[in-house]
DNA sequence: GCCAAAGAATTGTCAGACTTTTAAATGTCT
DNA sequence: AGACATTTAAAAGTCTGACAATTCTTTGGC
């Protein structure tokens, strides 16, 4: 099933994409145990070291996960929502930060993406999700909330929006561009006008998920968009004025 | 700024964790040196496959690129669109295949999303991108196609709709669920009628998009959307009646 | 001044040993 | 017979030390 012959790369690279191979392709199923460190080293004829850096990337895919003891060893992991979700979020923000990627951008895609879950969420939200909207609404109006606080409540009542759709794929997708996109909201300081604004378009959206009216989520949501856009644009010419003169 | 006590994790997993934090909250930015493998090693007061191990686990995320030789090193990454779109494939494919998502889920989250991207692909798709999907259509009508080509056609056609879009972020995500999609819909057979009524419908997008008529892309998309959760209900109850008697 | 050879730094790989963890098998007592 | 303690073995986790392969820098020679 696998073999390496002698070629320039990496050995515990091309182990690695081997077994990857096979787990993606349903040759190893969740649940299954690989052969023992030695056995494997054997089959592949190289050190145990090499086999072990082959399993250490496969683990940092959550593709396996490894376990001690006698019947111990590595086993295909059921990969998680949950897990999912973790890498995503890595994934997409050091996307986001390191490719100077726009702020327009990022921002389009995010709305985009967000208005494609407001006809599920009115539809199918739950009591709960409507709770959880109102809360973080309540939050964010609380005097003294630091920035960052106030783009963590932001991100948990979209998340709650998200969620209301009740489509595990969605939320796992959508997860990824809005918390990705924090750390470039966390760049905005919020004058207590602009969370007034933003905070009454959050109460918009809450009332039209209650009352199930998906236009209306999806016109609050472009207002929020236009209105967090230009937000972005006066702070960021704000700052080029201060930096440029001096 | 990277310590680790005695306790149960994996060294190597906390080191890598360490040094992932590190790099995402923009402590070691993309073009950095990390220290050679033995000078990590004394300051984590490990030994030098442990470092390995850990640093295998941020290449397998492409966080880092090693190179060998006299001032090689370990070298932060930049998280190239391509490196995400890839990893971002598998993860959701395993996530689709392995956790009993039904068809019907994945497909309304996939729809949802390029349906999501229509507008701007009606105002920004370029004749680069008409041309690709006509491209597409006409090889999905040639007779003695494949069903796997099919779909491999019409998952390039999807990708020329959403690129049309000109967001690079949103190519990315909706990569993960148009592709990642591709082994669901191999298990389906295309027969010639459903096949003429799929590229039908293709038309029908390539003209809403040549025409930058966004709302009519997405009417076509919600027929689409309709037709392959039926065409895809009538193979599983077909199954199903086969295999159940037995 | 240019080209070739030596040198040094660094990753890649190996071999072997020891430690720790864990579950199964065995034995013992009630 | 059944419950509990003990032994045993398998396996991952870690360490040490070494050597090979690679690649940049420097030096030497022409």
């Amino acid at each position: 099933m696998k073999i390496d012959p002698d070629n320039p790369a990496d050995l515990s690279a091309q182990i690695a994409t081997a077994i990857r191979d096979a787990i993606v392709s349903g040759a190893l199923i969740v649940g299954d145990r690989l052969p023992s460190e030695a056995e494997l080293a054997e089959q592949f004829a190289v050190s145990r070291p090499t086999v072990r850096e082959a399993l250490k990337r496969l683990a940092a895919q959550s593709l396996i996960r490894t376990q001690r003891g006698a019947f111990g060893g590595a086993f295909i992991n059921r990969l998680s929502y949950a897990d999912a979700h973790a890498q995503q979020i890595t994934t997409s923000t050091l996307l986001l930060g390191m490719n100077d990627t726009s702020f327009d951008t990022a921002c389009e895609a995010r709305f985009a993406m967000e208005r494609a879950c407001a006809m599920l969420s009115a539809t199918r939200r739950s009591p709960d999700h409507l709770a959880t909207m109102r809360a973080e609404i309540t939050r964010q109006g609380q005097p003294g909330l630091t920035d960052d606080s106030f783009c963590a409540s932001d991100v948990a009542f979209h998340r709650a929006l998200v969620d209301a759709a009740g489509n595990p794929v969605l939320s796992y997708q959508l997860a990824g561009a809005v918390e990705a996109m924090q750390p470039l909201m966390n760049m905005i300081t919020f004058s207590a006008r602009s969370r007034d604004a933003i905070i009454a378009l959050h109460a918009r959206i809450a009332d039209a998920t209650e009352g199930r009216d998906g236009p209306e989520i999806i016109a609050a949501l472009e207002e929020l968009e236009r209105y967090t856009r230009q937000l972005a644009q006066s702070v960021f010419d704000a700052r080029a004025a201060r930096t440029d003169p001096a």
